[in-house]
DNA sequence: AGCGCCCCGTAC
DNA sequence: GACGTACGGGGCGCTA
């Protein structure tokens, strides 16, 4: 015989209630900062320390609910009907709170066909059987009933009440064994047991004393005095009785699980500590104490490209290898070697084991660096992808890319390098050696995959983010080509009319300053020639100089418009005209930009080194830059365009007639806008209100107030918020749209594309209305750019796959967002514009058609 | 001299 | 406080 305590835990049980406990109460929920819920998870959490540090069980098990139907759902199809749905943010809790468990070493029973409380009835069973005492740790009624001189019940939410049978009599007025006649009466809303109408809380007692049990009760009816109590009795015996037998547990289940495999274990720490870390229970983390991460290391340079081929041949092939090479400590650029000549690819095979081959050897590395079957895993596999290219060198077998699965959970441009990745994720110290990363990346490739899988986000990352990153990689290689010559003579020509304006400027001061400087500039034109200065300030103190206060200054004196002359000369000549130049690769005399598939969180790319997204259209002299940018010789630039690709997936997501029909018509949609928000035939639309209702459309995309609309069209707040009336009466459906789509973001905390991509939005609940209206205009606007960003990535991917298939030689050059730009030889234009256009309109099936226009030239002004 | 912040302006 | 997402140049103040 055993002896002991076996402590069994209601877990699905327990969690409802903690979760609607706390979802009925107004504070936002607790999350990690990429947006997962967690408090269902802490609450569990903390409930089993407390209870293991209070009680010492000896035994212990967690009891789950079995998917399968059970016999009461055979019996009663409405039963527990009137329990909803497991919410979204408790289901994706649900994984983590079984690894809580196997991390406290406290195993989980569970049986198909059976519900929690049979099973709980059958192993309490069992064990008082055994000789052991029994102590269920549960919040629901229903339990009670198995309470015994053996058995006890524990209600952890109750502040720990601990029920022997007194204490059940003594709260529920009858003995544990007649709670199901108790439940049969008056019912179980919760389990939705319909009980018999017309008896309540206190006449099922007082008839369940009198009588003992239902059947009793039944059985004498006609001595009830109380007429509705008789006539409840006599005509639902049927319900009555299926109402008792749903109320009662069955513990007849043949259950018997191994005791040896029920004994306490102490937790295991590390196993704890990681869930903590991704669930970012610092409070906790900080309980188990410091870890010692003098893990052992085996880091060492390979003697011999043998040595690292048997290395590759004994390691399991279905498990990643991370790669790392070196980087500039500060810049984390890539570096291709170091000054030493030591540079050199580390390999992490297992955590702690690292190889590393000099870049000499990369050829004895090349079959299996292109062996697509070998799965690897890097931290930015764009730049490794260019780093080998360099070499001749294709990589395939690519599976994961820390960086990527970082940015797809926290949509932080800032949380993706490898040094954020390693301090979030690991809680550790980032060592600049190639070999540390590697055997970061390696660890943490592990634990971001799981996350990644967890969140949904699997197919995203499968579909769209990672292959599209050889996709960059390729665009970056080729580069664009400029006309350096055209920039020098407009830089020299700009040079000039600076030295007149600035000339000008300074006669019309008095004096010479720096009219770059907004501080200098502010002092002359507001204190020393007493120009009115408007109100706006900056973020420091000083009044803004910006070109729309200047614009309301300018009919006022001749300096303010030269100012705003001289800015956009500097701005053009310094930005673009002179440094664009400078930036051309001397061994392939082109401009290459950096992709970036990490810095922007709506999942946008960014352009860096030199910016390409944003190469001014908008002025005379703008598009004289661009025109600079031209095709290889004989060949022309053709220019891909979405149409208001935004205002399009406002019409998907929000389903409003009028927008999807003007749409789906093909109208044009400030036209449009502008009748609707006007009142008049579109015909009747002049250009300045298609101006107007331009900039409305715009800023609903934005979230734009009155106040904002107001200062955008120079008009008073009223009648901007007039228009913004308009609209949204008109366009009914997209005020929908907005309010659901921030009802929802304020449930769920992060905000999602139409293709799964998420954003968390913290401050949707902020009690600040500062950053609770900025939260909620990123809510609004985020799906919107964000689906744009993954339907034009997609549709890269395609592109690109359709130009290798059929071996074209046209080249995809640049993305600026709802833009692709190629560069094709003659003879490809026509198959190339229609093959992009057919993939851009057919990416995605959406409520209103996509449309591409499409451009070509020999220029990127003239193309458009 | 180098870094970081601010203002400002370019793109979509 | 007031329009979403970026990058970058120049000024300027801080630190070295």
């Amino acid at each position: 015989m055993a002896a002991g305590r076996l402590f069994l835990i209601d877990a699905f049980g327990f969690v409802f209630r903690a979760y609607h406990a706390r979802a009925r109460s107004a504070a936002p929920m607790m999350r990690t900062s990429s947006g997962q819920p967690t408090e269902a998870a802490y609450i569990f959490n903390n409930m089993l320390r407390k209870l293991i540090a209070n009680h010492q069980p000896e035994y212990i098990a967690a009891v789950f609910e079995s998917a399968a139907p059970t016999f009461r759902e055979r019996e009663f199809a409405e039963y527990k009907a009137n329990r909803p749905e497991m919410p979204e943010e408790l289901a994706s809790q649900i994984p983590y709170i079984r690894r809580i468990l196997e991390a406290m070493q406290i195993p989980v029973l569970e049986y198909e066909g059976y519900e929690a409380d049979d099973v709980i009835g059958a192993i309490s069973r069992w064990a008082v059987g055994q000789g052991l005492e029994v102590v269920i740790v549960s919040s629901d009624k229903d339990m009670l009933q198995l309470v015994s001189d053996r058995v006890r019940v524990l209600n952890p939410i109750k502040n720990d009440k601990l029920y022997d049978p007194a204490a059940v009599e003594e709260e529920m007025g009858v003995r544990p064994e007649q709670i199901p006649d108790l439940l049969a009466l008056k019912g179980d809303a919760i389990d939705n047991i319909p009980g018999a109408p017309g008896i309540g809380e206190k006449g099922a007692r007082e008839l369940i004393r009198r009588f003992g049990t239902v059947e009793a009760a039944l059985e004498r009816a006609a001595e009830v005095e109380r007429r509705t109590y008789r006539e409840s009795l006599i005509n639902n015996r049927d319900l009555i009785l299926l109402s008792k037998r749903l109320a009662t547990i069955n513990p007849g289940a043949p259950i018997e699980p191994d005791l040896d495999r029920l004994a306490a274990r102490p937790p295991d720490v590390a196993a704890l500590r990681q869930i903590y870390k991704e669930l970012e229970f610092y409070s906790l983390l900080k309980e188990l104490g410091p870890e010692e991460d003098q893990r052992p290391r085996d880091y060492r340079m390979a003697s011999s490209v043998e040595e690292i081929q048997a290395w590759l041949a004994a390691i399991p092939a279905d498990g990643p290898v991370a790669v790392a090479w070196q980087v500039a400590p500060q810049t984390g650029d890539l570096l291709t070697e170091t000054a030493d000549g030591q540079g050199r690819l580390a390999l992490a095979f297992r955590p702690g084991e690292v190889r590393c081959a000099p870049l000499a050897w990369l050829d004895a590395l090349r079959p299996w660096l292109e062996d697509e079957n070998r799965p690897k895993a890097t931290h930015d596999l764009k730049s490794f992808l260019l780093l080998m290219a360099e070499r001749g060198i294709r990589p395939a077998g690519f599976r994961d890319d820390v960086m990527l699965y970082a940015f797809l959970l926290t949509a932080e441009p800032s949380a993706c390098g490898l040094e954020a990745i390693v301090r979030r994720y690991l809680d550790r110290q980032l060592e600049p050696s190639p070999e540390h990363r590697a055997d970061c990346i390696l660890e943490a490739a592990a634990i971001l995959r799981r996350q990644v899988d967890e969140a949904g986000l699997r197919q995203l990352y499968e579909t769209i983010d990672l292959p599209l990153t050889p996709v960059l990689a390729r665009m970056e290689r080729t580069g664009i080509r400029i006309d350096p010559a055209e920039l020098e003579r407009l830089s020299a020509l700009m040079q000039v009319e600076l030295e007149r304006l600035t000339a000008e400027i300074h006669a019309l001061a008095g004096r010479p300053f720096n009219i770059n400087s907004p501080q200098q500039l502010g002092k002359v034109l507001f204190e020393e020639l007493k120009l009115p200065a408007p109100t706006r300030y900056g973020k420091g103190k000083t009044i803004s100089t910006a070109a729309d206060v200047l614009e309301e200054l300018a009919p006022e004196h001749e300096i303010v418009r030269k100012v705003l002359e001289y800015r956009q000369l500097a701005k053009l000549k310094g930005t673009y005209v002179d440094a664009l130049p400078a930036l051309i690769n001397p061994r392939t005399g082109r401009l290459h930009t950096s992709f970036n598939q990490t810095g922007a969180a709506t999942g946008r790319l960014s352009s860096s080194n030199p910016n390409l997204q944003n190469i001014p259209i908008r002025t005379e002299l703008g598009r004289q830059i661009r025109a600079a940018f031209i095709p290889r010789e004989g060949w022309k630039l053709v220019v891909a365009d979405y149409s208001q690709i935004e205002l399009r997936l406002l019409a998907h997501f929000s389903r409003c007639p009028v927008l999807v029909e003007a749409f789906r018509r093909g109208e044009d949609i400030h036209t449009r806008t502008a009748a609707e928000v006007f009142g008049v035939p579109p015909l009747m639309v002049t250009p300045e209100m298609r101006r107007r209702a331009k900039a409305v459309n715009f800023g609903i995309i934005y979230g734009q107030t009155a106040f904002g609309l107001a200062a955008q069209l120079d008009i008073s707040k009223e009648e901007a918020q007039a228009y913004i009336d308009s609209y949204f009466q008109r366009y009914a459906g997209v005020k929908e749209f907005i309010e659901t789509t921030i009802a929802e973001v304020r449930r769920t905390g992060y905000t999602r594309t139409l293709f799964g991509r998420r954003r968390p939005i913290p401050d949707i609940n902020s009690p600040n209305p500062s950053l609770r209206n900025f939260a909620e205009r990123t809510a609004v606007n985020t799906p919107l750019q964000g689906t744009a960003a993954d339907l034009i990535k997609l549709a890269m991917i395609r592109i690109q796959s359709e130009l290798d298939r059929r071996g074209l030689r046209t080249a995809m050059l640049l993305q600026v967002h709802d833009e692709l730009l190629f560069e094709s030889p003659p003879e490809e234009i026509q198959e190339v514009s229609q093959l992009v256009r057919h993939e851009m309109e057919n990416v995605h099936e959406l409520e209103v058609p996509l449309v591409a226009e499409i451009g070509v030239g020999d220029n990127w002004r003239d193309a458009k």
